[in-house]
DNA sequence: CAGTTGACGATTGTTAACAATCTCTGTCAA
DNA sequence: TTGACAGAGATTGTTAACAATCGTCAACTG
């Protein structure tokens, strides 16, 4: 320890130098979902390279994955952007969740054997110790990260990757249009949909879910703007 | 003309020199979707190189792209190989495409107004004349891109591109496992979905969709293997 | 004073050389 | 004959310097 003095970084494969570029993803994926990261928000290269501690490389195959996934979006010669969702965008997000996720829990509901309930029950309980913390950028991400988790309880890795990459398109949206209060969603309705994926109850399930969605997309005004951050080394350095 | 002798190459963006990623994705993409670039080929960096006439950096980007899509697998100091599902990987992307695929043509069928009906008829126009000149690869590649084609007609860019993603998949499944003839879809059954959508039959559609997807899994030999491909720039370098 | 032009600084894009790793081949010994 | 070992060659990973582009700001002109 002592031969490192100021280096408090922990890279994911650290052998010779620095996090690789999928542990630079995953703290900016992070930071998204904990809305600590608003859009428009400048990732200069050089900012990263000294917040992470690595050479432009990596940094720029990390900024060129998050792209691939939509989370920031390049322009060339100009740099890196946090992704800017309008509205047509945020109306397809939720298109194509109202799509995916009513027959998904439909089929969670159906077939109790080949699902991780595990995963679900685990989760709710992370969601519920945060909220009695009070750890608000926790709460969001995990409240958000509800339904991806409902996506890795069936097992399927395509399902799952679908899922997070819209759950990240919504958090950026209500971070942008979500109108104060309802960053997160409401305390209950996880609890209560995974009950009904319990009891075996696809039309339940599918019904609340249905509800769900609904209640977080009129929770957002679609007029309302927010500024971009400028402190990047404070929201990615933190853990 | 004259002052570029042996540059038959046209790319998408050539100010400065060669094509860019995009257009070396989309040239390795069509291959896979044509069934030319069989699993498991290396491609490496060198041979891109001159098959592009682009420097390292490009091809690069282009491979960290592709596997981000999951069409080639990055293996560390080793190289990119063209992703090689296997038998779990096949099961979760029909299972993925039978969560999805169903509601998809449910809302094509019930929602007329919204959606793209032009860009279907001309593609099941498309397969037909592909069919009618016998041209092998074109056929395979309009089939897959049919079901990618009725993720476009919603307008929904996050349903085509997961759809896109799920049939590039497919793709190299039926290329893995598929028994000789039925490389490509049944000629009417994808023009039969079509009618039912024009006919704002939406349990047709479904059925109809359901039984063809059924179809294509049926017809998977999950011992069958292929032999990777060599000669790249042949198979690159081809319109 | 308004608008335009030019140069400077900062940031991104590209290239080429270097380092590290892996594969293949040939040799040697058991 | 088979196995292990070592070295050469080839391929990928990394770094640093260089080139190109963009935004800003000051000076200039009408």
């Amino acid at each position: 320890m002592s031969s490192k003095p100021q280096q408090s970084r922990q890279a994911t494969s650290d052998p010779t130098g620095g996090p690789d570029e999928n542990f630079i993803v995953e703290r900016i994926y992070k930071a998204v979902m904990e809305q600590r990261l608003a859009p428009k928000t400048k990732l200069s290269e050089a900012r990263l390279c000294e917040t992470f501690g690595v050479g432009r490389m990596r940094v720029r195959r990390a900024l060129l994955l998050l792209s691939s996934q939509g989370i920031i979006e390049l322009q060339s010669n100009r740099g890196a952007y946090v992704a800017c969702p309008d509205k047509t965008e945020a109306n397809d997000v939720f298109a194509a969740r109202m799509l995916i996720e009513p027959p998904l829990v439909r089929q969670l509901a159906q077939n109790p054997g080949d699902i991780d309930l595990a995963l679900l029950t685990n989760h709710i309980a992370l969601e519920d110790a945060a909220r009695g913390k009070k750890e608000r950028t926790e709460i969001i991400r995990l409240s958000g990260e509800f339904h991806t988790t409902l996506a890795q309880a069936t097992g399927n890795k395509f399902i799952s990757r679908m899922m997070r990459e819209l759950v990240t398109r919504t958090s950026l949206i209500v971070g942008l249009f979500g109108t104060s209060e309802n960053a997160s969603c409401p305390d209950d309705e996880h609890s209560n949909i995974l009950k009904a994926i319990q009891s075996h109850d696809p039309d339940l399930a599918e019904k609340l879910l249905i509800s769900h969605l609904n209640h977080i997309q009129r929770g957002l005004d679609m007029e309302a703007r927010q500024e971009p951050q400028d402190d990047l080394a404070a929201i990615l350095g933190s853990d």
